[in-house]
RNA sequence: GCGCCCGUAGCUCAGCCCGGAUAGAGCAACGGACUUCUAAUCCGUAGGCCACAGGUUCGAAUCCUGUCGGGCGCACCA
């Protein structure tokens, strides 16, 4: 915005836009350096003086870190420096902590204390937290962006799931996962690739294809008994009927393979589109959709040559082995089967190496539980190829149980009888579903019950996170016209409640650099309940608009921000931000 | 047998990476707050050998070792 008015009147007043503009980057950088890294930096000059004064004996100046207490009493931000030095500087605590606060000097500390065992409490001035306000005002959608990422390339895959099913709650969490995950590294700047890997050749294929065949018959009359290994789900019949109404009998005349081929194509191209459709239903888009077959036609030759030519690979009972071992894997892995035909790993070995030419930083893969064994192999690939391991990262996503009124619902992938996606998706609303899948740590397993999670009430965090921004809503409605509209004092803003919610906005862009860090989204769903917490508390405590105009537009210039995160968060997690309830 | 994840309040879970002050939420229980910008909210009370046993440390829910319990894997399946 800045940028187009200088360009635009740039004679006339290039000086004072530049003013304007070297303004605001001081604001955005004083305090995207950190009220947090400013109090560091006051600690470590503080430290170093002391050495210099000869108060103290110390070689090198230690790390110092600072944290919010758990307990506000302790004030906004704490440092257990004295704890971890006193040892080495051969001092007890608390007169190091001592020595360290008698050399402080920071503007923006308002007080400081020692307590405990030698922690060195400090308060600050709120005036920083008035700035930032003023900083999501000028951002709006870009505020919580940081540069942790510094532009580096990363692709996401997630979900690839055979093209052979609808997609069942078990792809569900890693959907969302994957989802919300590039939206937090995006934002915690690296450039993110989606991708979608469609297990569309092998094996699963002809099984489908076979079982579409099967009930194809049964509908035209033969008794078909289902074999053990095939696809059992009411889907296939219906895949059946649609196959029957375009082609009439005519499949029935055909050669087997022939007509297995033709229901395998049928089936996959309608099984795609509805995979699709529910991800799409579901608020979760691809970059890419990367085809196995294209895989098939020489880049998994190529790829094999490749390890081949390196030395990874050796000739075994008729087939063709890769030596993971040589990595750190259990055993060495079969990649060409001793009937000439490709493991599913010799696929995924020349699906890596495509992605490792693409060039991307970092790989991030999203597996469910089940697929953990599978780690240690691809890690394998990866170093075979000569990248480091570590570029392939793998989040492995706990199971989910669904549940209703706390009783496990029954699940049988054989019988077929598993809860669809879109069925739960419908039932609950893909606001309530998304935020449910990733509000635990990957690493736990997930209980889900559909009763709580459709229970428009206290006991739904979903909902209690929404109301807090249709309330903002309401109060922004409800303000009279005759206020007027110069600026707001936000030095007015002095009430705990008031303090709180200003701290929990500032600390929004900490919370998006940890979360793309952990590579956890839960902790963003966790903000974002805590940000309601904030706003409902003020809220009850105190009014907006009152008979004191200056105090109202203070107090409204705040709603506003705290509906700028709120609707930041929101759509960070893929969550409407309704006006209503 | 081996590997990965989990074990924290009655229930569902944060906190563990990077050790610090009295271990936190929500639900359930109990008691309060609507003539007000939405009570789908707020405030308070009660509830814990952080699975167990050792070790490291001035200090352990957090790090290390072992044990027990639960889940998931250990294919020339995908």
């Amino acid at each position: 915005m800045f940028n187009i008015i200088k360009i635009s009147c740039w004679k006339r007043c290039s000086i004072n836009i530049y003013k304007l503009w070297g303004r605001f980057f001081v604001l955005v950088k004083n305090l995207q350096a950190k009220v947090e890294d400013r109090l560091i930096n006051h600690i470590k000059e503080s430290i170093e003086k002391a050495v210099k004064n000869g108060e103290i004996e110390l070689e090198e100046i230690p790390e110092v870190n600072v944290e919010v207490p758990r307990e506000k009493e302790h004030g906004d931000y704490a440092t257990n420096i004295a704890l971890a030095a006193a040892g080495e500087i051969g001092m007890n605590p608390r007169q190091l902590a001592e020595i360290i606060v008698n050399n402080l000097s920071a503007p923006e500390v308002e007080d400081v204390s020692i307590a405990g065992p030698g922690f060195i409490n400090f308060k600050m001035s709120s005036r920083w937290l008035y700035d930032n306000l003023e900083l999501i005002q000028k951002l709006g959608k870009d505020y919580g962006k940081v540069d942790y990422g510094k532009g580096k390339k990363v692709q996401i895959e997630f979900v690839s799931a055979n093209p052979t099913g609808p997609l069942h709650v078990g792809h569900s969490r890693g959907a969302v996962v994957g989802d919300v995950l590039a939206s937090i590294l995006k934002t915690a700047g690296f450039k993110v690739e989606k991708e979608y890997y469609i297990n569309d050749a092998g094996n699963q294929m002809d099984i489908i294809g076979k079982s579409t065949l099967l009930r194809y018959r049964e509908i035209l009359g033969e008794e078909i008994e289902m074999p053990e290994n095939v696809y059992a789900g009411e889907y296939v019949k219906e895949i059946a009927e649609e196959l029957y109404e375009e082609y009439g009998d005519s499949l029935l005349a055909k050669d087997e393979n022939k007509a297995i081929e033709i229901c395998r194509e049928f089936a996959y191209k309608k099984m795609l589109k509805n995979i699709k459709r529910d991800l799409k239903e579901f608020g979760i888009e691809f970059d890419t959709w990367f085809s196995e077959r294209d895989l098939h036609d020489g880049k998994i030759k190529s790829a094999v040559e490749m390890l081949r030519d390196k030395g990874f690979i050796y000739e075994k009972e008729g087939a063709l082995w890769f030596k993971s071992t040589a990595f750190g894997d259990d055993k060495d892995r079969v990649i060409i089967k001793s009937d000439n035909s490709p493991t599913y790993l010799a696929a995924d070995i020349a699906y890596h190496l495509d992605k490792l030419e693409r060039g991307f930083d970092k790989l991030i893969n999203i597996w469910g539980a089940d697929h953990h064994g599978y780690i240690p192999r691809m890690k394998a690939v990866i170093e075979a190829f000569g990248y480091d391991r570590d570029t392939l990262e793998v989040i492995i996503v706990q199971m989910v149980t669904l549940l209703r009124r706390g009783k496990k619902m029954p699940m049988s992938k054989r019988a077929g009888s598993f809860v669809t996606m879109r069925e739960v998706n419908k039932e609950v609303g893909t606001d309530a579903a998304r935020y449910y899948y990733i509000m635990r740590s990957t690493d736990s397993h997930l209980d889900f019950d559909l009763e709580l999670a459709k229970e428009e009430s206290t006991n739904n965090p979903v909902y209690y996170v929404q109301y807090a921004h249709a309330r903002i809503h309401s109060i922004l409605e409800n303000i009279p016209a005759e206020f007027s509209e110069d600026k707001a004092d936000l030095s007015l803003l002095t009430d705990q409640t008031e303090i709180d919610l200003m701290k929990t906005l500032a600390s929004y862009p900490e919370e998006i650099k940890l979360s793309a860090e952990a590579r956890q989204p839960h902790h963003i769903t966790g903000y974002a309940y805590d940000l309601a917490t904030a706003f409902h508390g003020f809220y009850n405590n105190c009014r907006v608009l009152t008979e004191d105009e200056e105090l109202s537009k203070a107090r409204i210039y705040l709603v506003k921000s705290a509906r700028q995160v709120l609707r930041n968060v929101l759509s960070l997690l893929g969550i409407t931000a309704p006006d209503q309830m």
